[in-house]
RNA sequence: GCGACCGUAGCUCAGUUGGUUAGAGCGCCGGUUUGUGGUACCGGAGGUCGGGGGUUCGAACCCCCUCGGUCGCC
């Protein structure tokens, strides 16, 4: 059985279209990894979510550790029978929802200590840590422990940040190295850091492909720089990461975000958008978003989206999802959040036989014609 | 017939020693959400304070009349 393989089918400009083979199975790319948190895609079963489209979902080192906690998961054979999603798991390593989500962080050479948002008990993340987390989850895709820093702060605070997370990168190798049999069965991604700047890029880059690793994600966009100075960053950071590996974009995106990194060279994407906006009354479509819950849709029969082949559109109208929305009902989430995971992947789908056919700009040219009308 | 209490936003209500552009929750209208703190967050519209008269520099608030409602007593 192979480890980890990236074969590369097609290229389309900057834009490539291949299979990425592990042993619990393949990933297509571009690829868009639902996001599964709390050992779940909110809202979804899993067997829905396959449905969907996904080859791989993603797990988290920061809440798991602390609920239900990772020894426990171990206990119960790891997390893929945890929840029943027998496909590859990438896990991220936690160091995105240490800034994000805790309080009274401190953070050292070491690692980071933080007070957990659940009860406000102490926990430490270090490089060593989350590798042994992420080994105990059973994960397949194992995220290199970093610290994510806000995108507004001086060049040097972003420099020094990113300096550690290199070193932190190496230590996330040499821990997951000494793994055993679980590093005999999954992969370790990189992650580049440097905000907006080409130079840091270019320096965490080389930094990371010093250590080696099976993939390599950029992360540290889509942090509120706005699609324009992402867009900026992409023109280069992907081109800095090497060719015959994923390239995975961390945290994006909105529609239109996927279609422009992909056609600047990303290969993997993950996202809350389409799974916490279907819990929040936000539809993507072809047409662009629509938001449920507004009074043009009270009286509509048509479906979400005409051209959506997925269980919700085929079945249920508008009118009926903005009921739901607007009385508060679960089906209401369940059912936006399903629509909205079979969009991102038949998205991700049309550009990959878009690639695959060589007529990528002609993909992304008709997506926004038809996503941006109004 | 008499008495008490009550009438403030679409709904339920807050608002006294009378004092700036009358508030809340819900509802309504709209927006936001990017390596997820699962019923979130942000903004907006909306009121002749039942009606009329009076007192006062000034009334949702005090006085009189009136209309409507609830309860109680004859």
């Amino acid at each position: 059985m192979t480890r980890f393989a990236f074969d590369i089918h097609a290229t389309d400009g900057k834009a490539r279209t291949g299979t990425i083979r592990m042993m619990r199975g393949d990933i297509r790319t571009p690829a868009f990894m639902p996001v599964g948190t709390a050992a779940t895609v909110k809202a979804m079963k899993v067997e829905d979510v396959r449905a969907a489209g996904a080859d791989i979902i993603l797990g988290n080192t920061y809440h798991l550790m602390l609920r239900p906690g990772a020894e426990r998961v171990a206990r119960l054979g790891g997390l893929h029978k945890f929840m029943g999603w027998d496909r590859p798991i990438l896990t991220d390593s936690g160091g995105y929802q240490v800034m994000s989500l805790s309080d009274l962080r401190k953070i050292t050479e070491e690692g980071v200590t933080f007070a957990s948002h659940l009860d406000g008990s102490r926990h430490l993340l270090s490089p060593e840590r989350s590798m042994e987390i992420q080994r105990l989850l059973g994960s397949d895709i194992v995220m290199c422990f970093d610290e994510c820093p806000r995108a507004d702060q001086p060049r040097e605070v972003i420099a020094k940040s990113m300096e550690m997370s290199m070193r932190w990168a190496r230590r996330s190798r040499d821990a997951f190295d000494a793994g055993g049999e679980q590093a005999e069965r999954s992969a370790l991604f990189g992650i580049q850091q440097g905000a907006l700047d080409e130079g840091l890029r270019k320096t965490s880059a080389d930094a990371l492909i010093d250590v080696g690793f099976d993939g390599y994600a950029i992360g540290g966009l889509a942090v509120g720089e706005g699609q324009e100075a992402m867009f900026a960053t992409l023109d280069f950071a992907p081109q800095q990461l090497p060719a015959d590996r994923p390239r995975y974009l961390m945290g994006v995106g909105k529609p239109d975000d996927l279609v422009g990194a992909v056609e600047r060279g990303v290969d993997m994407f993950d996202c809350v958008l389409p799974t916490r906006s279907g819990r929040n009354g936000q539809a993507f479509t072809w047409n662009g978003p629509l938001n449920m819950r507004n009074a043009r849709h009270a009286e509509d029969m048509g479906p979400l989206d005409e051209r959506c082949p997925c269980p919700v559109c085929s079945k249920y109208s508008r009118a009926y999802l903005h009921h739901l929305h607007k009385s508060g009902e679960m089906l209401g989430a369940m059912l936006l959040t399903e629509h909205n995971l079979w969009f991102y992947q038949q998205l991700m789908a049309g550009m990959r036989a878009a690639i695959a056919e060589r007529r990528f700009a002609g993909f992304a040219a008709d997506f926004r014609r038809d996503y941006f009308v109004r």
